[in-house]
DNA sequence: TACGATGTTCGACGAACTACGAAATTGACG
DNA sequence: CGTCAATTTCGTAGTTCGTCGAACATCGTA
């Protein structure tokens, strides 16, 4: 077989009106994934193993699975490494709004002390 | 014991400043839930067992659980029913843009048929 | 070819979720 | 008080979810 040819089935990604906001919300209500999400906010892109999140690489995969196939994110592959990025044109024509106004309650501290979504050691673009 | 003392323990709810933003996306992404929270945006309140969803009652007291506990609704007693009402001005405050933005995006239709998540059939409701 | 790095897939497990029916609670009405 | 209506609580079944470890695949390099 030719060694330049992908195993992987090319990374299936929904359209861009095939995106569901209920997985959508779904994929957002995990604060892996959240965390994922607000840090590739303030890149073009990463690598998977980059993130600070703090479980196993079959765990982490599993999770980019679902972002992806939610529609929130993309990924593309360079050599053996994979690299996410938000697809951020795709959701704002989608469901306009919704990303920035996410990510903008992510930011937000909670009455709480921080735990779960309270305060995210992301900040992403708001500096700038 | 009075008899005018309910033996609910009073409904709680979280405080503005404790609703979790992923709880609320968590509570969203159910489609019997987003169901109940877009007619609730349509009208100021409205009693459990008037919702155009089809699930038995016992699960849809669980679904309310969900959304009460999440902070999206508040419930009031009134005789033996129960009220259901939107915390507009509570998401408003935690969340700016939130509930307005996903709501937006609820109403949009889907690429697909408007199965799922693309076209709720709630418009106002009035007519009852 | 062998090795290490990166990342996925598979199989498993416990926890959480959704669903239902039955029973219990509460209030209105006769 | 007895009954109906609305809703919750309890117990339970089936499914989904998040997690991990082990094994596999790919790429770059020695």
């Amino acid at each position: 077989m030719p060694r330049s040819t992908r195993r992987r089935p090319a990374l299936a990604h929904p359209a861009t009106e095939e995106i569901d906001l209920l997985d959508v919300l779904h994929a957002l209500s995990d604060p892996t994934r959240m965390t994922i999400v607000a840090v590739l906010r303030a890149e073009p892109e990463r690598a998977c193993g980059t993130f600070p999140v703090d479980v196993a690489p079959s765990t982490l995969s599993h999770h980019f699975k679902v972002l992806r196939e939610s529609g929130l994110i993309s990924q593309r592959e360079e050599a053996n490494r994979r690299f996410s990025a938000l697809r951020t044109v795709d959701l704002e024509r989608r469901f306009p709004g919704l990303l920035d106004t996410v990510l903008a309650a992510y930011g937000r501290p909670g009455g709480e002390d921080g735990g779960r979504g309270g305060g995210p050691g992301v900040r992403g673009g708001e500096a700038g």
